[in-house]
DNA sequence: CCGGCAGTCAACCCTTCGGTTGATGCCGCA
DNA sequence: TGCGGCATCAACCGAAGGGTTGACTGCCGG
């Protein structure tokens, strides 16, 4: 390790008052811990993160309809030299998780994580290490360990507009397909999660946190 | 209303220790506040609610998987005497809003609410009038507005069902019935909600609050 | 007392979906 | 360099689901 930080530098980005008020309470008890702001809204987040150099950014991942949390990050994370960002979010699904390691994130923590286990996140973040909360890490063993399981991306595509009620046909105009190719997709699909319809894979997919409500 | 208190006794009820930390933090700076005690679970709300003769419950409806909010906002509300019950949650969908107001809670607010209205809540539920947050009054409109939208107690049992990956047949056999009631419900339920399948009626469903997960 | 609604079921027809076979091009990895 | 996975598409067939009409029961409330 380098020459070791005398404070840790963070930025907060919730889009609950409440939960930034939490995370105030919870973190400035720690000696070694700085808040230096903060932000209710991802942009304004990424556009503190590089002003007010902060060590750590402590992001959540849903911000009321607006700009996502895994966006903010990549763009945190794309500038050289820029603070490291833990997740902090409430939930748990295959689809979040990957999307905010792809952005660049150094760790993945749950909400309900208690004050001591938050803490040390922290602190593994700002030393460069990665930061994964139990459930996070179990969910990504399973994944590793059967990739079956895994669906590609195109089939992860096919499968959310499946979940929102589209037919074969209005998924296959949406991504500019032939009815054939989501037929496809979809048999694909039935084989890695052990379905035989539509409903039942949806119903697995939701299960197993492979999409999105 | 009898003589005027001087200060509005709180009971903290959520499963997350950031967000009972930042809800001391938002309310201890109310000077007529005082906050008696806050636990981790539904149970442990029940059992001090009674003991801790609190004015006011604050109360999440998800905690991790165990007894939930509502169940416990209902045994609370019980007993006559007891504490006012404060809905306090991330989740605005009609099966939950409905499930408490059912069991008795006295306002409905969802956690992106800034402080200074959730202490107007809390004061409100304190004097005995109900305290909803405008996005759930709206939904509350709504759902008066358009009593079709309500599913019957047998068409929800249905459609919760093939939410689950059941096809027509499996759940005529479920719930003792033939294929063609099942049909049958199913038509009325792609009425009501106005789509045209399966998939689709189970994403309506699901986005509206109507049925589990 | 009767209308209306929820719930149940049957027979029918047609569309969509599910499953197969087979084929093409692309990319990465061995 | 070739194998395999991903993505794309076509044609076909049987089955499941969707839509209609119609009918019977039981219950609630006007």
């Amino acid at each position: 390790m380098t020459a070791p930080d005398t404070r840790v530098r963070l930025l907060l980005a919730d889009d609950h008052p409440v939960v930034r008020a939490g995370l105030r309470a919870v973190l400035e008890t720690e000696p070694d811990f700085e808040i230096v702001a903060d932000v209710p809204t991802a942009e304004e987040a990424v556009r503190l993160a590089e002003r007010c150099d902060a060590d750590v950014v402590l992001m959540d991942l849903q911000f009321g309809g607006r700009m996502l949390g895994s966006q903010a990050t990549a763009e945190i994370t794309a500038r050289p030299g820029g603070p490291r960002v833990l997740i902090l979010t409430t939930y748990d699904t295959d689809a979040d998780i990957l999307a905010a390691i792809e952005a660049g994130a150094t760790g993945y923590l749950l909400k309900d994580a208690p004050p001591q286990e938050l803490a040390a996140a922290v602190r593994t973040a700002a030393a460069g290490r990665s930061a994964l909360a139990p459930t996070v890490a179990l969910r990504l063993m399973d994944r590793l360990r059967t990739p079956a399981s895994a669906l590609s991306r195109r089939e992860t595509e096919v499968l959310q507009l499946v979940a929102e009620g589209l037919s074969n046909a209005a998924v296959s105009k949406r991504l500019f397909l032939s009815q054939a190719t989501v037929k496809s997709h979809l048999v694909h699909i039935y084989a890695k999660l052990g379905v035989d319809s539509r409903t039942s894979a949806v119903a697995a997919a939701t299960a197993q946190g492979l999409i999105r409500r």
